[in-house]
DNA sequence: GTCTATACACTGATAGAC
DNA sequence: GTCTATCAGTGTATAGAC
């Protein structure tokens, strides 16, 4: 899809929108910088100009959603960390609503795929951008984790999350999520995945 | 490394081994054909020649791991599948035992990683290859959890699968594997993964 | 500051001579 | 079967136009 020249996007937002859709269509490497500024009807070296490489971009790319997201995710789970009749479903919820309702429209979809992606393909600086950048989030995460299952040592528990983490992150990146019958809603869809999700990381996080 | 030219070894083999090591080394990505071939001893054309691409060439070199892994994996199913004693634990220990033990070595893991990576991207070919070729064994354990587990509905057991499949993929590619400690010896380390893979997916697959 | 044209050093792939 | 030569494509860097 070529996207029609509009003086009143800036050059770099243009770049950004072009990058999210080829980058989840055809992967990282897939996507050249030349599709893509051609799509998004910029020269080749405004890539370089306003991003440095395209790397950098990735990164960008990955910025613009992730904040939203994880702000979200704090957002709610503040709401209920650290109260006497805190559960774990509560703090679960607070994890994978936001993501979920990230993945409802298109281009949020489309993200999803593409952060599933920058975890299969491993990418040893990817990794280290988005522990940098969001790991305090997992951190605040784990901690409430940690004063919900104080059974569990240190270990134990980061073990764990790292599992639930990766069946949440599959799930999620939709690839091998079970597809909505016609006959349901796509908010009873949504309603049944949460409760899938749910009680499985409860079940993976708090077993014997 | 630069292998020592062996008229005895065919090209072919002599391209395979090298392919295999420096894959290993930098990545399927980062190894070019041009060091490739020049570790090998073997002109540069020799790759396209014998194995028509460099995708294919990386098919060829994981396919033989791919045919022992799923080999172990069905020997080792054969040996619990429908007897009245088995339990989930026997089943998985068949699933995860094998593809634990091939991530020990360094190209063993790379190779988790990769089909790692096969297995979230949607539209590739090397996924095509996987499923056309390995589809089966999956069939084979979900038949014998569904046995295992007759309460579920089929909707759910595949939910469950799926998610545990999720968890497990992402703990094997070594992603966000838990690092292991100096004290403590591969193989107990080994032990104690296997141990946390397997409790984790019980829980995942059985509770109420 | 923004943007563009262009060159550079790479990549995998391939046709054709031997 | 194996080689050389060459091709089209890649990310990146930079000089210079506005």
């Amino acid at each position: 899809m070529i996207l029609p020249v509009n003086s009143s996007v800036s050059t770099k937002d243009r770049i950004l929108g072009a990058a999210e859709l080829l980058f989840a269509q055809r992967g990282f490497e897939g996507a050249s910088l030349r599709q893509l500024t051609t799509n998004a009807g910029v020269n080749l070296a405004a890539v370089n100009y306003h991003f440095g490489s395209k790397e950098k971009l990735v990164e960008e790319v990955f910025r613009r959603r992730l904040d939203a997201l994880n702000e979200s995710r704090l957002a709610a789970l503040a709401q209920v960390a650290g109260a006497p009749e805190t559960t774990l479903e509560d703090v679960l919820e607070a994890f994978i609503r936001p993501a979920l309702d990230l993945s409802h429209d298109d281009s949020g979809a489309l993200f999803m795929r593409v952060l599933a992606r920058a975890f299969a393909e491993h990418d040893d600086t990817l990794r280290q951008f988005l522990s940098a950048n969001y790991g305090h989030v997992m951190r605040q995460f784990t901690a409430e984790f940690a004063r919900l299952l104080p059974q569990l040592s240190k270990q134990e528990l980061y073990w764990r999350i790292d599992l639930v983490t990766g069946a949440l992150t599959h799930a999620m990146s939709g690839f091998g999520m079970i597809q909505r019958k016609s006959d349901v809603s796509e908010n009873a869809h949504r309603e049944q995945t949460a409760l899938h999700l749910i009680r499985f990381a409860v079940a993976g996080l708090s077993h014997p």
